[in-house]
DNA sequence: AACTATTTATAAGA
DNA sequence: TTCTTATAAATAGTT
């Protein structure tokens, strides 16, 4: 438009076109600049070179996301508000279920009865009895099958230290043996004494946390709320 | 830009600013248009005109939904993206929240047990047993609470159905009152054996939630049924 | 990046 | 809105 009028085609010379395109970006952006002034208008451009570069104006007065919500508002089209607003509801379907759960687990620890009728009590206090006793059911079972275990553990130690006995006994028989082995001896038989028993009984209490992954809900269950 | 130079800030004069947007956004547009050919790029603009009127300019090549995904693409996934993975993370922590939810009350009713230890077991059992009291208590103050209304409506109902009794006595010593009487005589003494006590037991039940409303039940008691 | 001849855009008026 | 036109602004090609 200056030494000489120009087809309005491709741009062959990439340099040339890479000049042009930049120089007329330059006059868009004004131009566009201008009208927003001139006029008070929102404009948003958003032009992209072959090479992939991004450029954009808007207008001081907005933002691009400002003017794109209202792009899609004006043209009735959603492209992720549909996506958005399904989630927001989904959101609020999950933490009224959420709520809900909550006062379930407060009314089976005896709170939140207010608006129970003695029907709903009576239901609750009869299926709270039936869960306590599965729970002592279970809790009978696990101590046997501990119980067990640790006579198992108390045979297994009583037959090593059996076995300690007889060496020892093989041992005295042989006078080098003899040496420096009179408090060894001491010590094994005082293990004897149940010993082992109230070892495997204690050490279970140490770890309960090694015993289940979600046992701690329970305990961080008042937290939550 | 012709016939005078102009300055470059809001035009006052409304039809004046809106003659001005109209030929510069055309103006802009065929800038762009050229743009698009010369340099072979894309180009989006969006604009409102104060008055929200939406105009919009694409490439031919391409749409305005592309520019704008290669838009947010290229600025790193950002505008409302940001929100949509919040809003996917919270959704996310909701539900394992509402998952652990679930699990405290499966095993609140004996279920679950699996991964308890005998300590959590012990303390669940401990903890139910005297979450079934609190609901054992609160049952029987609903309860006492029940009978107690019920005692003072039979009174009261008692009472209505002794001045009706006064009432007849009355009207049988009044001449007048004799006529066509001996039918309702009969029904009220029908209702004197206990019925009103039934009536009143077998009513409370179905309206649980009045209890908390007061004295008024009391008077309105005959409609209720 | 500057320059400038020339084209193009457009303000004001019709 | 559109046309006209004098003039401002943009810019193609050059340096």
């Amino acid at each position: 438009m200056a030494r000489g009028k120009i087809q309005i085609k491709l741009i062959e010379n990439s340099t040339n076109r890479q000049v042009t395109y930049s120089k007329r970006r330059n006059g868009l952006f004004k131009k566009a600049n201008e009208l927003t002034v001139l006029c008070d208008a929102r404009v948003s451009i958003i032009m992209f070179s072959t090479t992939g570069k991004l450029h954009e104006f808007i207008s001081p007065s907005t933002t691009t996301k400002q003017v794109i919500d209202q792009y899609q508002k004006t043209l009735g089209i959603d492209i992720w508000n549909t996506h958005y607003e399904k989630m927001q509801e989904q959101l609020k379907q999950l933490k009224e279920v959420n709520r809900n759960l909550r006062k379930e687990i407060r009314r089976r620890m005896g709170d939140c009865l207010n608006d129970l009728s003695i029907e709903d009590l009576g239901a609750l206090e009869q299926e709270m009895e039936s869960s306590v006793t599965l729970i002592r059911d279970r809790k009978y079972r696990v101590l046997s099958n501990q119980i067990d275990t640790s006579r198992k553990k108390v045979r297994n130690v009583e037959e090593i230290h059996k076995n300690l006995l007889h060496e020892l006994e093989s041992l005295k028989e042989d006078p080098y043996g003899l040496v420096d082995n009179g408090g060894d001896y001491d010590s094994l038989i005082g293990y004897q004494n149940g010993g082992p028993r109230i070892f495997a009984l204690r050490l279970q209490p140490n770890h309960p946390s090694l015993h289940s992954g979600g046992g701690s809900d329970l305990t961080t269950y008042p937290l939550l709320d």
